[in-house]
DNA sequence: GATTACCTTACGACCGTTCGGAAGGTGGCT
DNA sequence: AGCCACCTTCCGAACGGTCGTAAGGTAATC
């Protein structure tokens, strides 16, 4: 269907040119249709691209949620590791996630405010589900650390490695996440013994 | 001087809204000229905004450099808490900072090569000087962490604030930056007392 | 007299958008 | 079966507007 290739194009063309950047006729051209036809679906530059973020916004919302809910059975740090590696992996291949980033970021003055509420949801999504997690693994915390504590720090601490990926040098972004995951792990973690 | 004030005009308008986004006509307006007349300082578009960038860069550096120097007889923590509580407010009143993020996250396409160049440099600078500040320190330092692993960690943590900062909710970066340095502080110190 | 800073005028290219119509498919009616 | 009305999808042509840029002229300064 020419309205999903539209917007699934558009997704590509945003992440990499941003609002601004990306042109209708090259999109249409690239689905393999004349820019004029891309208003038989959309009815406008702007409805295209809002609509791509709402559908990304739910992308990403899905994607961590069902992230979480299938590692139920691993131990707290295998899995906080393992989201880890699969989300800052996911960047690479996954253009929904580059563009929710940069709409996010910076999105056009004239869509702010609802792009910034689209994010803020992601946002609160993601502080729950993992601030829940480390509910239900308080024991392992260390005494003064709660679980929002814990919680506020990962997403900081993924946060800054999502700045990395964009910055787009391999080896270091390697280098920060292992570092900053060992730091990060002494911190909240009331394990007494090494590794 | 009106070069002067070009380029300051055209850092904020590229930080608000983008290399594409930014109009030359409306620099020149902001500054009181005509947008030809933009041409007798620069020879193109391009040209004022790399300007720009590199001046921001050095700009950037700088003042980085000048703050770790300038805290010499302060404490470790002292220092860091310091620096992260004063480069967060900066960004408030500094569009150089917000046009440097802004352009090294997402640079146009033709000058990325350049600008990842400009950033890398500031990256580099940022992580040996405070690999150095750690090292001075190192007495400090839990066993198993290496000034390079603070420094790191320390930086990550840096970059998904100003991320924070970006997404322009302050309560929510308050709370982040109290619970992510309370996590990252107890991660690398020896210390055994709480606070 | 040369240089500098700014202006006016104008250009072509591309932008998003609109309109009218061609083509094709679908479903109902006789 | 044949006809008709309708709807969807697409395109050609064209719109007004803005973009960055060029050339040439005019004052002021050294």
């Amino acid at each position: 269907m020419t309205y999903d290739q539209l917007k699934q194009t558009a997704l590509i063309q945003f992440a990499q040119l941003g609002f601004e950047g990306a042109s209708l006729s090259v999109i249409a051209n690239e689905v393999g249709i004349k820019k004029q036809s891309i208003y038989t679906h959309f009815k406008s530059k702007d409805d295209l691209y809002i609509q791509t973020f709402h559908d990304a916004t739910d992308y990403e919302i899905d994607f961590v949620k069902q992230f979480i809910e299938d590692q139920g059975s691993l131990k707290l740090r295998e899995v906080l590791s393992k989201f880890l590696t699969e989300y800052l992996e996911r960047f690479e291949k996954n253009n929904n996630m580059k563009f929710f980033m940069r709409t996010s970021f910076y999105p056009p003055v004239k869509h702010e405010e609802v792009i910034k509420m689209g994010s803020n949801k992601f946002v609160d999504r993601l502080e729950s589900l993992f601030t829940a997690l480390f509910e239900q693994n308080s024991d392992l915390l260390k005494a003064n650390i709660t679980p929002e504590t814990a919680a506020l720090a990962f997403l900081t601490m993924l946060d800054g490695l999502l700045v990395e990926l964009i910055y787009g040098i391999p080896e270091r972004l390697q280098k920060r996440s292992k570092q900053s995951w060992s730091v990060f792990w002494r911190g909240i973690s009331n394990e007494s013994g090494e590794l």
